[in-house]
DNA sequence: AATGAATGAGACTTCATTCAT
DNA sequence: TATGAATGAAGTCTCATTCAT
């Protein structure tokens, strides 16, 4: 019986390539760049060094396929929630709390997504995946504007802002540990009030008319 | 004429030591923690390896004392602009300014400061960099909205925001290389123009009434 | 009609073999052991890694055995060359230009198959082709010696310094590069030249009353 | 007290890499480049792995030095018997005795010198070795044909010729292990009879008149 | 019988740190 | 005190070989 790339040796492949991506998203979750050795990930995944080198050509590039991979995911969901058809603000308050909740999640990945640095072409995605963030919401804080639902000088620097903003106020020191509870994690409750702070923050920063979109 | 002469030494002593603080920023600002070998760092200060091992017990102190002295003078520089007697959109928007600027001129350093992660003792010396940038806004943001000239719902959650607003739409994709100009610098109007760009997002980010502030 | 399958599968085997063989012997002959790992070999054999197991217990019985059938080859030319019924020189002259030819053609094979130092059992190889080459001079040298056409002290010394010498001479410093055309291969016209300059080294230094046995 | 590159470390370092030299000379000469690993040089040699980076930028710089220093030592060797006074057959017999006598006593090494397909640094080094070798007997043959001592019709030809047939009649078959003693070395007076076969061969493939230069 | 995914030892190289001078 | 030579642990990557399919 010649041997056949049968479909579940396919299905295990994608099954393995997976959960080497997801291992790496672990990693760089806590401890960054510096804790994410070939070795130290081969064993996290439980693999052999080698295998993740059948899977990727070497590391800056398994590094470089997890951004593109999570980026997209991530960039995809924070889309959806600020093209719905209401009020300019609903949708900006949904994207900034479909953002903020994410980004809760995956604290530490979030961090090494947006902020450290690395090789050129680990760059290269972060950049990407910032970018998309801001176009869209460069996009709708235009559409906002045009409507006069927002109020905002230049949508660029708003649209990066409201970024940063976020970004700074969930992941800063403001937050955890300053604010978190036990094991570096909000209660839901802080959580909750934490992010409306945020959506509050950010329809004032857009020059919002109805800054009321409360869940 | 003993104590005269270790006077004389210990002035040698903080010069070198200066010196080395220096070249770490130096090499910080253009290059990252990657490049920031303790041999470079011995070589580009004009002395040799173990000296270094003379001033600063280990690699991961000297990048925390690096951190801490430069963190320092920057917060000095941002307090002061911040604490002055006139409204307090003009301070604001005299801090906003402040921090860009020398954010501007030292990019990546700045970049190293905010964002990399680094071995526990760094990213606690972090955390007080931007823990203190925080705070100087935090007690801004509260005086101002005592006095009625700011709205703002959380001043933490608000000092946060701007913080990282600014830091965003300096460093993110928006500006370099976007909108900058050749060798990666903006050219000194676009520059003026964005940082103006950015005192005004943060001005109605804080519900200043009052947004003009130009110089 | 068992025997018959049976037949017909072992054809195929064969034929798998040599394809093994062969493309073992053009890998050798155009980048040396160097390049020649098992992954690439089955590759350009049209096989899987694994498959090439099933022919060979491992990559040095694969070496050895490729070794031993090419030498059989080439030495069977040699001798068919050196066996003749004319004049010694004659002969001589025939398998310098008959060990010549072939080892221009196959240039790093012949490199390989002589020179490269490998693990034990590819040098016992290696020992066998060199001294079948060399036997089959001395016989012809002694031949001559007795004949009174050659004149030889030791024809052990004399048979190896032969084969030595065209090796040298053809593949050596003073032929490619240095006397080749565009693409490292000789023009035929310098070619010629170049093998009888070796058989009439060879002559003389065999000793031959008449050296002008061209062609 | 500063620190000053004494006298002594001077020495020391030289002595260092002297031995670094010589223990690949003895490693190339016992086992070729396959067990010529970075880690076994350092540990033979008494020394860190990483003590070899600080004299030698890496692996291929290692190997290319090694015989860049030993090819000069033994070129000059050689160019020193060829270029005497006497009569030109008596200065090849010398040359050729040189040559044979110190291959014999590197055995491997000058089969690594003189074969082992490799890198193309060291190949380019190796290329330089032969030609060394190549040039002095060329000189010299065409002054003995010029003075009508020698009779060569190609005098580049001859000269790759004798090389070649030096090293085969040494290192290849029909003298060590064939005709070698106890553990691979050939008894004094076998290898005495040995050489003067060669010199023999050579100065007949010469077309040396007379030659009868022994010792 | 054939496949190729998986393995893991081992190669080269870097670099923080120590210590004799 | 300053130097920089030496160290060796640890990192990335390769590749001969095995084995479930």
């Amino acid at each position: 019986m010649a041997y056949r790339e049968t479909d579940k040796v396919r299905q295990r492949k994608d099954s393995v390539r997976r959960r080497i991506l997801e291992t790496v998203r672990a990693r760089l979750g806590s401890g960054g760049f510096g804790e994410a050795t070939m070795k130290r990930l081969a064993r996290e995944a439980g693999l052999a060094t080698g295998t993740l080198y059948r899977y990727f050509p070497d590391r800056t590039e398994l590094f470089a396929e997890t951004f593109r991979v999570f980026t997209q995911r991530e960039v995809d969901k924070f889309t959806e929630a600020a093209h719905g058809t209401g009020p300019c603000a609903q949708r900006l308050a949904s994207a900034v709390r479909t953002f903020s909740e994410r980004a809760l999640e995956g604290h530490r990945f979030a961090y090494a997504m947006i902020a450290e640095p690395a090789e050129p072409e680990v760059e290269a995605e972060r950049l990407a995946y910032r970018r998309a963030y801001a176009e869209v919401l460069h996009d709708l804080l235009r559409d906002g504007t045009r409507k006069r639902e927002f109020v905002v000088d230049d949508p660029q620097v708003a649209a990066a802002g409201i970024v940063g903003a976020i970004a700074e106020a969930l992941i800063g020191p403001l937050s955890p540990p300053a604010r978190a509870g036990v094991n570096g994690r909000l209660a839901p409750r802080e959580r909750r009030r934490l992010i409306e702070s945020i959506v509050r923050f950010c329809l004032r920063a857009a020059g919002a008319k109805d800054r009321h979109y409360d869940r």
